[in-house]
DNA sequence: ACCTCCGTACGTAGACATTCGAACTATCGC
DNA sequence: GCGATAGTTCGAATGTCTACGTACGGAGGT
């Protein structure tokens, strides 16, 4: 058997003070920036790419990202892939997510 | 003599993760919603409005929305004229607070 | 001067956030 | 089965957030 899912909010249960809140943490937004970029993301990956130590600190950001409808965690085999939800973000919030990430972008430089 | 002025951050000092998390407490952000609604408005009308009881629990949430650079602080005689920086913030973060302000009306339907 | 109104500063209390280590479960490969 | 790998769960420690009451200071009106 696969291993277990995750509860993740419908589309239309999703708030805007619930995706600010998790991604006003600085950790919390690089990972957002991170899936945004592509490619396939496991939790170890992730974690090693941010210089995070403990993976329990991350399981952590997980739950919140995935209850805040940011992202979906879906098991796979021993790893947990982890993909961002644009589309239902996007659905839901027309150019939030690309305001914020530009704006990420911005302070950078 | 008027009273003292608050510091702010300058446009090119503010953070979007600043902004975020000033944004994700729901009082904050029903706050910008009303001082996006346009009219004059100092600390104890927005109380008001809100339903706040405690003002000591607002100075607390000014202080948050100013240091983040959301809103602008301005003593006027014995009142605190409170505005939305909506020229920083659109000029720093295009789109960004007209899509959290669009999201908070999505939110209550 | 006096009183009143507006808002802040301070201390305090409880709730929540963040981080970590250690123990645990489940999966894969041998 | 055995060992290694991927993540979670739990508990604890630390720090931050939110809310409140009280006390304080500045500005206006009389």
């Amino acid at each position: 058997m696969s291993g277990m899912s995750y509860r993740h909010p419908e589309r239309d249960q999703i708030r805007v003070d619930g995706v600010l809140s998790a991604l006003g943490n600085p950790l919390r937004l690089s990972v957002v920036r991170l899936l945004d970029g592509g490619g396939d993301h496991n939790c170890t990956s992730v974690l090693n790419t941010l210089g995070v130590t403990a993976k329990s600190t991350m399981t952590h950001h997980w739950r919140v990202l995935r209850e805040s409808g940011v992202i979906r965690q879906r098991p796979s085999g021993r790893e947990n892939l982890l993909t961002l939800r644009r589309e239902d973000l996007d659905a839901r919030y027309p150019g939030l997510l690309d305001a914020i990430l530009a704006g990420a972008r911005a302070d950078e430089s």
